[in-house]
DNA sequence: CACAATTTGATTGTGTACAACTGAATTTGG
DNA sequence: CCAAATTCAGTTGTACACAATCAAATTGTG
């Protein structure tokens, strides 16, 4: 299981399946307006609003790189607003504007959608979901231990 | 299991996994100077030299907008060669080029590292494997189906 | 043969990802 | 109290992804 040739069988696999999540979420999220990591912001922010780029980040695993530009679109799309904080002028607090909190209405067929394509017991689902969780604890750990 | 809040735990943990395998790749993959697709498309001539450009998007699922650029990329760092096909002016065929042919011995121990890193068992593994298999064979189904 | 449809790869444009760096603001150690 | 270290968001540069479009070459059909 060492050779070049199987070696990829689970990471290919993991990336094949991201990918084509992801293009599911493109044709699901048109009518929203949104990509998917945006959407990943919105219900960041839909669970809990006036949040710090930094803790957006932190739950998404996302840094500012990726998230400056993303919330600078979600906030051209007229969906949050981006305050400086009072006391800490270096924080930008990130809150949701009236169409953004609105928008949840129309995202509340998403997981349906989403869960009807993925054609998975809650069984496997369950198993499935630990397993990826464990996977990427172990990944990182041992990528933060050899750099 | 159809909240907005409960959703993507599957599909996160899928986006999760995928960036945290890729960002292990990186560090491993930095003594070759490979990106992981890259790597991907390496793979697959080392599997099977001379190949159209469209043969290796169809087995990497990557279209000519991802695959064009980045095989450019490989030629400039001398690894394969793109040459016109003489009997269909349209189709480019890719071939290694004996560094990129070279370049495989020093790939031998990617797979360990990434294996040791994933620290999943052998059945867990396949398990895995299957349950990502047939989700991405089920989400491609039912996006085609629907756009 | 003519010519419309298809195939193939390339290009353009948008949007992530992420490393590396910058600059301003805040915190901390002495 | 103040200089050094840290924090936070933003910017820059590189490299995917992928939709949309294009042009050239080939193929199928009348």
């Amino acid at each position: 299981m060492d050779s070049l040739r199987l070696d990829d069988q689970l990471c290919f696999g993991l990336y094949a399946a991201s990918r084509a999540v992801t293009s599911l979420y493109r044709v699901v999220l048109e009518d929203l307006d949104l990509t998917y990591p945006q959407y990943l912001v919105m219900l960041a922010l839909w669970e809990e609003d006036h949040r710090q780029v930094k803790e957006l980040g932190a739950e998404l695993s996302l840094d500012s790189g990726t998230l400056s530009p993303l919330l600078k679109r979600l906030e051209g799309a007229g969906l949050v607003r981006r305050t400086r904080q009072t006391d800490d002028e270096r924080s930008v607090r990130i809150s949701l504007t009236p169409e953004g909190v609105a928008l949840k209405e129309k995202a509340q067929g998403v997981p349906s959608v989403i869960g009807a394509a993925m054609a998975l017991d809650e069984a496997e689902l369950t198993r499935m979901r630990k397993s990826l969780d464990r996977l990427t604890a172990s990944v990182n750990a041992y990528r933060d231990s050899i750099s």
